[in-house]
DNA sequence: TCTGGGGTCCTAGGACCC
DNA sequence: TCTGGGGTCCTAGGACCC
């Protein structure tokens, strides 16, 4: 794309030719954890690698792999079954960690501030470097790219143009291992060949309805007018048509992410079910890791929402707002159970649960008593930490920290009649 | 694509209030 | 009171991302 001639049949006047008003660079790594497992492991290299085998689908598939055919999410039995010569591994999260961190790293040692979207996604705005590093942007991305592939044996795509939809567009035209620059009149060229479904924030519902209004390619949409946007679309569609008319609209993020808006907990099973005791002391499982996770990052928890999803893949949910915020869940059971019936249908089968928690509150160390009653929170505190090092055995997977308890359809007895304990338990 | 898990954001409708 | 308009909160659900 750098360097073309620009032939542009289209609407010429659509964007100035020479002008940067901003330079957003998107920073991609190639199949990631596939990579990172083969950078670590020289022996994968040049070998089709999928990884997720303790998900049970693939969640990465390395570039060798990929010229198979096989499509990320695949089961892995089925990848096992119809692709033997793959190398099937569990994810090493901790080295993916590793990988990634060391990235941002080198791309936060060369600009001056990054988003990290991703573990393998980053953003950084490189405007107005061009002077003090005596490079043009193209050599700025090539700089970059050069410096991560060498230090870390990995490939990364790099696009740069004027907002974050178009740097991302720009990046994955040409993979792996790309560097794509696109300004001016070549915006109009990248989005001629960009699918309206590939356009990010635009998935598979919203790209079948434009396609009924005649709208296939990224172009079709940046050429229609505000009144059409609007008339047809919400406001995040309209947000994405500025950005790819390189009005920008989404801003870098650059702090470290180490907040949350909501926590969720959530687990699929086989076979589907009805039943509810069963579904019950699945959901309360969920819904004690999410107040544990919360509890790590130290937050209260002002909402929870408990979910059912069918077999056709619908989801019945429902939420409460807690009367006060709340770290641990003992006191809100007969609440959750009236949720769980509201949601719960005759004659449908489940095949996941989950607990999605929201509106959460840091906890500061001046924090008033999160529960009215003193004595309460005094119990709470001493016993939660003894179920969370698992010291005490209440001989269920419930309490289990580990996040690999048996999660079979049919749990004991004791699981089905001790998932929150009630206080006088304690 | 027969489809996991953990996130974010937006909207519509009803309740409730003045 | 049978009747307006507007604001805000709550809840359910949808859509999308990696």
């Amino acid at each position: 794309m750098y360097g073309q001639v620009a032939t542009c049949p289209y609407n010429r006047y659509m964007f100035q030719i020479h002008s940067w008003p901003n330079v957003i660079l998107h920073l991609d790594g190639d199949a990631f954890f596939a990579s990172v497992m083969q950078s670590a492991n020289p022996y994968l290299k040049g070998k089709p690698l999928v990884t997720g085998s303790e998900r049970g689908i693939a969640t990465a598939i390395s570039y060798e792999a990929k010229k198979y055919g096989i499509p990320r999410g695949m089961p892995i039995y089925k990848i096992k079954k119809l692709y033997p010569q793959c190398q099937i591994m569990e994810t090493d999260y901790e080295l993916v960690d590793l990988y990634s961190k060391k990235m941002f790293d080198i791309l936060r040692s060369l600009t001056l501030g990054v988003e990290e979207y991703s573990v393998d996604e980053g953003f950084t705005d490189l405007k107005g470097l061009q002077k003090p590093l005596n490079m043009n942007y193209y050599h700025i991305g090539e700089n970059i790219k050069d410096k991560i592939e060498s230090s870390l044996g990995i490939t990364v795509s790099v696009g740069i143009s004027l907002t974050k939809s178009l740097a991302k567009l720009a990046s994955s035209f040409r993979k792996p291992s790309g560097l794509t620059v696109v300004k001016g009149a070549h915006i109009e060229k990248l989005l001629q060949l960009t699918p309206i479904q590939s356009v990010w924030g635009i998935g598979y519902n919203t790209a079948s309805y434009l396609k009924k209004l005649s709208i296939k390619t990224a172009l079709d949409f940046a050429l229609k007018p505000e009144k059409f946007i609007k008339n047809h679309l919400s406001k995040p569609y309209f947000e994405i048509w500025k950005e790819l008319k390189g009005d920008k609209v989404y801003e870098l993020n650059i702090q470290t992410k180490t907040t949350y808006k909501g926590i969720s907990d959530t687990g699929t099973f086989r076979p589907p079910t009805n039943n509810k005791d069963i579904l019950w002391a699945k959901l309360l499982s969920h819904v004690e890791e999410a107040f544990q996770k919360a509890r790590r990052y130290h937050y209260s928890v002002g909402k929870v929402a408990l979910f059912l999803k069918t077999q056709e893949f619908h989801f019945h949910t429902s939420e409460i707002k807690l009367q006060e915020k709340l770290a641990y869940p003992y006191l809100i059971r007969e609440e959750l159970r009236k949720l769980f019936n509201k949601i719960h249908k005759k004659n449908v089968l489940y095949r996941a649960t989950g607990c999605h928690i929201f509106d959460l509150e840091e906890l500061t160390s001046t924090q008033p008593s999160l529960f009215s009653d003193n004595l309460k929170q005094e119990k709470m505190k001493k016993i939660y930490p003894l179920l969370e090092s698992k010291k005490v055995d209440f001989g269920t997977t419930l309490f289990d920290n580990s996040g690999r308890g048996r999660r079979s359809a049919s749990p004991t007895i004791k699981e089905l009649s001790l998932p929150i304990l009630s206080l006088n338990e304690i």
